[in-house]
DNA sequence: CACATGTCAGGATCACTGAAATAT
DNA sequence: CATATTTCAGTGGTCCTGACATGT
């Protein structure tokens, strides 16, 4: 049912408006809200964050999965029982290491992806409607770092350091 | 017990790390587990909004504060009767109109917004430790002007329009 | 009557806790 | 033994739906 929404008298106190906790609270929520909405499901939504990472890693441990993308992984099982369930990527016992899977993507999951892909396009469009091609840069630039920061990330497409050959040998 | 965190294998894929709705996702839940954890508990984390919200604002009926918070109306009554039982906010019947509550921030509540204000700032520190000054400030505005698209809040303090005192008379 | 307010009961999703079973 | 992986059961918070009683 939705109540309450903006009325005219709507304004935000001085005090949460500086605070960025709160601000990243309500444009996180937005953003979740987009995305679920061009997508369909929020299941559909984590489906994508799942067979992006396959697809851009390979054949993958489930748990580093789990890492390279922050979810849980107490969480990670249902996702990949959805995603076996309906062909979109398989889980093979690791003959290597017999207590890890190996997590793979499909086609199919290929397919998915990239629809899922252009649906999730729209929604970030949507979502970043007020501010300017450069001001989306330097917004997503500034996250960036902030989970590199906080979540450990090493990042380093294009960062490589100017002295990694010879530090190498 | 917190399952995972980074290991040395941690970097997300490309397709994510450039998506706005999934650095937000990540952010706003540090953002959330900063808050958190300097404010004790979540339930401290919304009194501290509803308290900063009557501080400023002055008593107000609850479906406004609801409005200017973002808050929906049917989880406010429990946060009110949380304030109310600890004295920190008083919910008064309006004799002007009876359908609704005027809700007034009290001395103790005072005391406690500031001690959680405090203790916030710090939270606030920690999350934007990467950043330069003149960098919170760009994303804390960025962030702003989203909020502001997307929730249709006014924000008007400090936008004062030049000619304000000859519009109004 | 329509409409706003306050309250309640409940669902859905998410991030997380804690523990078990299994294997290295 | 300690450690890592996978899975499951369950909690708490937030957001949301739908309804109801009470007022204007």
């Amino acid at each position: 049912m939705n109540h309450d929404r903006p009325g005219s008298d709507v304004s935000p106190p001085e005090c949460l408006w500086r605070l960025p906790s709160w601000l990243l609270g309500h444009v996180a929520g937005d953003a979740y809200r987009l995305t679920v909405g061009a997508v369909g499901s929020a299941a559909a939504r984590t489906d994508y964050a799942v067979l992006a990472g396959l697809a851009e890693f390979g054949p993958t441990s489930q748990a580093a999965l789990c890492r390279r993308l922050g979810i849980d992984r107490s969480d990670m099982s249902a996702v990949l029982d959805r995603l076996g369930e309906r062909q979109l990527a398989v889980r093979t016992p690791d003959p290597a290491s017999r207590r890890q899977n190996t997590i793979e993507i499909t086609a199919e999951g290929r397919q998915s992806l990239a629809g899922l892909g252009a649906l999730l396009g729209q929604a970030q469009d949507a979502l970043m409607a007020p501010l300017s091609a450069s001001e989306r840069d330097h917004l997503i630039e500034l996250l960036q770092r902030l989970v590199e920061y906080h979540r450990g990330y090493a990042h380093d497409a294009g960062r490589r350091p100017p002295d990694s050959r010879l530090s190498r040998q």
